[in-house]
DNA sequence: CGCTGCCCTGCCCAACAGTACAATATTCCT
DNA sequence: AGGAATATTGTACTGTTGGGCAGGGCAGCG
């Protein structure tokens, strides 16, 4: 039961010592050798082979956490998808890899919460969602939440959207923000990544 | 901050009293009057629109779990893109319980481990293929003006972006500007679409 | 006849976005 | 040496966005 950190080079170091000062720093081919069942691995996705060494490691039963410099919903799929139980940003703060550790010791996965849509986003297309995606989410909102919410994810402003609908601007802005209640996101950039990431069919 | 168990009939009772003696079982309307932010709420998939409940309190800053009689894939995926953070059985065992309350409680996702596979596997195959589009549009573009065509491109705003790339708001500004100029779009959210959508160049 | 849900609006305010007008440093090419 | 492109940051300004507070109107339901 111990605490690992996969790295090249000993510049390699972000917060991690504060978090967890009894962890050890070891290079790719020493993380082969030593990690086991029951170890947590941080594993650095700047790392050549990366998602190899998720596999190999977190099938022998280590629990795997990847960091990355530059996070974004496909590589925390490419992460998950190796068997990898967490998934964040190698500059978190140390809180934040405590939690990580925490969450992904019972069992839990973690995700940075920004991402968490989109990657359950792709996950949900991808297991047969099809486009009925857009429908769902847009299922729980009134007639006029969804005509503004369906202007706004092609882009259009308040403004515009207002002289869509001949309502004012205020108007637009009180369905939008029942929207994002709803629908759970905090901005219009998150509901148009919401509804307008399906596939072509 | 309370644990609310949201089911419809008494009878509906499993094991939850063993796990959180403090808890208070209450009818759906009784959830969407009372439950709040910081608030852990269980949700029964067997209720009618248990998703729309489940956008809601999500929405509302409440940590959702759902528990089905019958789990599979697809309604994993089905809660957790509703915005909850956990999903099981519902006749899991008390200590399985008090592991999702906890790994939910510290921004954690709760999928039971035989599901998590098949969840993760259909996601990445799906995705195999993405970015071409984007490599098109992106290539006008020098290096780091790309790093924040991305960020931004995954809804994230000026800020997490300076802080991700480690650098001031203002320089965003600076290579968003040219971006918007180079890519001919008049802002972040004529952007996202362009980067988003798979054909119509 | 109250109650509730949906729709519409006004005023106001804090935060964020985008840009104009700068300046400084580095690198690569002529 | 000189120029061009890139990257970085500053101050200041205008416009957009999201939302709190407060209200009006209309329909359906017990």
């Amino acid at each position: 039961m111990a605490e690992l950190f996969v790295c090249q080079g000993p510049d390699e170091v972000p917060r991690w010592r504060a978090a967890f000062d009894e962890a050890r720093l070891v290079t790719p081919p020493q993380a082969r050798a030593q990690a086991g069942s029951g170890d947590g691995v941080w594993v650095m996705s700047n790392l050549t082979g990366w998602q190899g060494l998720v596999s190999l490691l977190a099938g022998r039963g280590a629990t795997v956490k990847v960091l990355s410099y530059t996070p974004s919903s496909h590589e925390a799929l490419r992460a998950l998808n190796a068997g990898a139980r967490g998934y964040g940003h190698a500059l978190s703060a140390p809180e934040l890899l405590s939690q990580m550790a925490l969450v992904t010791r019972h069992q839990g996965i973690w995700v940075p919460p920004e991402l968490l849509a989109q990657v359950m986003g792709g996950a949900y297309r991808a297991l047969g969602g099809e486009s009925q995606h857009q429908d769902e989410a847009l299922s729980g909102l009134t007639d006029r939440e969804r005509a503004v919410a369906l202007a706004v994810a092609e882009g259009q402003s308040n403004k515009e959207v207002a002289r869509r609908l001949e309502i004012t601007e205020r108007t637009v802005k009180a369905h939008l923000g029942a929207i994002f209640r709803k629908l759970g996101v905090r901005d219009r950039l998150q509901l148009i990544l919401r509804l307008s990431q399906r596939e072509a069919v």
